[in-house]
DNA sequence: CAAAGATGTGAGTAAATGCTCAGGTTCTCA
DNA sequence: TGAGAACCTGAGCATTTACTCACATCTTTG
């Protein structure tokens, strides 16, 4: 049994950084090459440390690679917190959840997309899921107030319908955030069906 | 410059079994193990036929893949076409476009997924990607009767909408479609502003 | 300062994997 | 029926790749 969790913390700030920069360097490389051709000695290599030092921290690839995601979703949340937190009303807080996550994904689009493909291949931990529906869990809480109707698989879809978009705008080529957010908007209130 | 197309074709009926059946058996190695774990060998193994047999007709291992993509989205576009031949009301076609599609993707799920996930990885050819912007066209063609201001954007979004509603739903382990094409419905024309 | 611990190195290994090739078997057709 | 074409075999090569380990260097602490 695998698994995907960092093999030890890093103490020292030397450590931080390098752990950092391993993570850093396999994020570029999920969006330079895509995640086949990912290897842990590329990895290291890109990063500047040796291949010793990269296995001293990371098990093995795969959490390598699960810590770029974790990296990546644990700054979505913390974006959606934020928001949640500012106390809105209930429509404003869902244009603001729209906006954060097309601005995240748009940030380092092909990172979002590869990290979204290599997801499932890495049968990820417990905790990683938990994090995922918490996220939901916060969609759903603010979808309710204006669809009392809606559930946590209508805050799924939303999201999901948020990712689609988003990604296959950017896999044809669009490059401009503008043209993509009113389509984002008008799919969340046509799917909750709230007109005007 | 390494192309994914077959490298000859069957002219026997003994060899056109068994090029389908190479692909049949990536097919399920990729439902089963998800394209990471997917080796030329292991596919022939599955299919019972020799590792040379398989490089005779397909020069790498992405040209296996790509073969299973076509095959797939054939069928789709064959659905969609058969559908729209009926010359059905615009409002009716699209019911049964939808419906298609999740038919489709509800199949064989973990394929079509798998699928998802490996295709940008593939770097396909032109010809695959026509066959892509096709089955976008005829979705476009057929929103625009219902939707004028609906353009190729437009179609795009639609068609990314419901596969990820149906890969999420599939993911996350919803294994009732009849639970998932009012979804489906509600989210389309909740995009184009059809509120019944 | 000196010891102990934390951090970093990189050549090397075992295994996996994509793919070839020399030669066999089955089919077609005159 | 026999010769050529189409089809199939699978041992094995060359390469890649994940990962280890014995040792070196830096940092902290008593």
């Amino acid at each position: 049994m695998t698994s995907h969790q960092p093999r030890k913390s890093a103490q020292q700030g030397r450590a931080k950084a390098t752990m950092a920069a391993i993570v850093e360097a396999a994020a570029r490389l999920l969006e330079t090459q895509g995640g086949a051709r990912l290897t842990t000695n590329h990895v290291a290599e890109l990063a500047g440390v040796s291949i010793g030092t990269l296995y001293q921290y990371y098990p093995n690839k795969e959490a390598v690679i699960a810590a770029v995601l974790r990296r990546e979703k644990a700054a979505l949340l913390a974006g959606f917190e934020d928001i949640i937190a500012r106390g809105l009303g209930p429509k404003s807080t869902i244009d603001a959840l729209i906006d954060a996550t097309l601005a995240h994904q748009y940030t380092r689009p092909r990172l979002a997309l590869a990290l979204e493909y290599i997801e499932p291949e890495l049968g990820l931990l417990v905790e990683d899921h938990a994090r995922d529906r918490r996220l939901v869990a916060l969609v759903a809480q603010v979808v309710i107030e204006v669809a009392p109707d809606a559930d946590a698989r209508a805050a799924q879809d939303l999201v999901a319908i948020c990712r689609a978009i988003t990604n296959t705008a950017a896999m044809s080529g669009e490059t401009d955030p503008t043209a993509i957010a009113p389509r984002l908007h008008r799919a969340v209130s046509g799917y909750l069906g709230l007109h005007a």
